[in-house]
DNA sequence: CTAATGTCTGTAGTCAGGTACGGAGTCAAG
DNA sequence: CTTGACTCCGTACCTGACTACAGACATTAG
């Protein structure tokens, strides 16, 4: 059992002092009591801890969420952890949902204006501006993030 | 060209009222002058800007992006037009990526948790916990938005 | 022993894109 | 001519995940 100061631990964790006191004050990671004096010690429990917040983030899971999972025991919680993970996997299929009609909608425009003599406007200029006329790939974009 | 007060020119283009000030705070909409007495009126230009905004927006383009667009010309600037596009585009396909990465890790995890026994700790909260163990792909997932 | 670095606590600022609110003035219908 | 809805303007607040900073104290290298 390893013993550091924050700073220790922040730069093992890869991540800022500020934000380690910042995921305290969430109440994602124990605040120690300090030891003698004032200075707090820190354990490997700790980093633990933080990494499985980076890597929880890293799934794109919220930091709300990720207190959810850090609620949660590995040997009984095996279906509130999959509820979790699914609920994150169909959010991410709407996100890419929406990204793929985007992507959709602004291909065209940029095909569609390199594809035209320069003696008309630009198309996507022309669309931004006059939309009814062109494009349905974009009535189908929600602008929800 | 109809002439409208804010409430709506912003019930127009589907808007809040406050959304409307707000553009015209970050310079994307002109503010008219007061006719008479204090109450300004707004035509279809405005509307027509507005829409711009919004149909950008569902493209994908930040606030900032748009007012560049709005600053172009749809006859002289269509090589602007297109680079601007083209950078969103790339900006869409990193976004895609990485949530491509996310999904197959997540799936992977779900999929694991689903085909092992009660017995075992969570694969989903193991792995999160001691990753070195397991789930290449979530090496791959970059943690920035 | 001292100077530099690190820690503690609390508060405030950042980014984007809005949303809310308060108090005063204005406009249209009845 | 009043009442209620709307507008104006400025400022403050919201979300999420940090990041910065100030002033006081602690620890450590030389």
């Amino acid at each position: 059992m390893t013993s550091m100061t924050i700073g220790r631990l922040a730069a093992a964790a890869e991540v800022g002092v500020e934000t380690v006191r910042y995921y305290q004050r969430r109440g994602l990671l124990a605040v120690p009591e300090p030891a003698r004096g004032q200075v707090r010690h820190y354990g490997d429990t700790a980093l633990s801890r933080l990494r499985f917040i980076r890597r929880a983030q890293q799934l794109g899971f919220s930091l709300d969420e990720i207190a959810e999972l850090l609620d949660l025991d590995e040997n009984t919680d095996r279906q509130a952890a999959r509820a979790l993970a699914r609920d994150k996997l169909a959010q991410i299929d709407e996100r890419m949902a929406r990204l793929a009609a985007m992507r959709t909608a602004l291909t065209e425009l940029v095909s569609c204006c390199e594809h035209t003599t320069s003696a008309q406007p630009c198309p996507i200029l022309h669309t931004l501006a006059h939309p009814d006329e062109d494009v349905p790939a974009l009535l189908e974009v929600d602008r929800r993030r």
